[in-house]
DNA sequence: TGTACATCAGTGAACGCGCGTTCACTGATGTAC
DNA sequence: TGTACATCAGTGAACGCGCGTTCACTGATGTAC
């Protein structure tokens, strides 16, 4: 593993632990096993280093929700659906506190809105996904022709985000038996609108 | 006004415009109109000015929610619902930078975790909240009894939540007009799983 | 009413500290002949 | 194979700066007699 990767896999480390505010070069260097001078060999400074960590060390939505075009009309509505929102609470939960703390540097956030090339990528992406995939359902019928699917979309993430939301501000963790309790409530309450 | 408030206000303000970041003891007093000193007049040190400001400052849903409950059975559930989804969409665009900042600075969050009791309050009772009003609908037979309250009132709500956190990352403003297309698009997909 | 003192909100200037960043360097490895 | 030099990853030590915090102080207002 390069020198790279083993700083960029230190900084997301210590961005989770300790936060993002504790996330200084001192520490990030020490987890790294580097001093801090070999950072700047590898990043111009500790903002690129920052976005850097976001744009390869984020965890993604994407690939399981593009994933989901191709199952249109295979298996059951529900058991995607089912599948989808345990995937989706765990991913957010695991990247609620490091997406959510670029909110305290406002600099940053500008940076990453503009590395996301503003339309292209995002996590409004996962959203689309999920629309897309219960538009194409509703093409086969087995969604209501009816259901706005972008609305349907927005519920069940929007759910699955704020779940992580508030099982960290309690400082719960993501159990799988109550993450799948909680997918079911949410997934069999979805189905009612959906059908 | 006292100077406390004063205090308080430049506070928020400064979190709310240059970010939990930059909310330094310098910006804030200049904002406030006093000297740094004055803030250690009226706050032992930082984090209890900054836990002040998130328990004085920021606006709560839970005195809207609480008059849900008497509304049960009043108006329809569908006004009912688009009005609550209405407000709590624009809470949650104004809360949420302040609110989700502290994921930067984990001592912060385990001191606001202890300021709020573990249980009695915290982001979960607005939740609760819909879920309660949703119950009592049921009750009155205006919501299918075989609906699961607390996930209709996690996607209704998680929704909302997540959508401030879109517009936010997208540096969108919450229009009025925007988000009643938003409210009503949610609450029309709602309402066919309570019926 | 005048005088002497106490109280109290607020301040300018300084403090030590830890931060991000840079510098001149070392020592291991590769290359040429 | 040996020698001289180039390259390159990585470092220890120092840097200036801005941070949170404290100090000794000021001047206005209240109180006692």
């Amino acid at each position: 593993m390069s020198t790279r990767d083993r700083i960029l896999d230190a900084a997301a480390h210590v961005m989770r632990t300790r936060g993002l505010a504790n996330a200084t070069t001192k520490e990030i260097a020490r987890a790294a096993g580097y001093s801090e001078a070999t950072l700047y060999k590898h990043f111009r400074d500790k903002a690129e280093l920052f976005i850097d960590v976001l744009k390869e060390r984020l965890p993604s939505l994407i690939p399981l929700v593009k994933s989901l075009a191709e199952r249109a009309g295979q298996g059951t509505v529900r058991d995607t659906l089912l599948e989808l929102t345990r995937a989706a609470t765990l991913f957010y939960h695991e990247g609620f506190p490091m997406t959510v703390s670029i909110f305290a540097e406002p600099h940053l956030l500008a940076a990453q809105r503009t590395a996301m090339g503003r339309r292209a990528a995002g996590p409004h992406r996962a959203n689309e996904g999920v629309a897309g995939y219960l538009r194409a359902e509703q093409k086969l019928g087995r969604v209501a022709a009816d259901v706005d699917p972008d609305a349907a979309a927005a519920m069940l993430l929007g759910a699955c985000f704020q779940y992580a939301f508030l099982g960290h501000f309690a400082d719960r963790t993501a159990e799988p038996a109550t993450v799948d309790a909680f997918a079911t409530s949410i997934v069999d309450t979805l189905m009612r609108a959906l059908s």
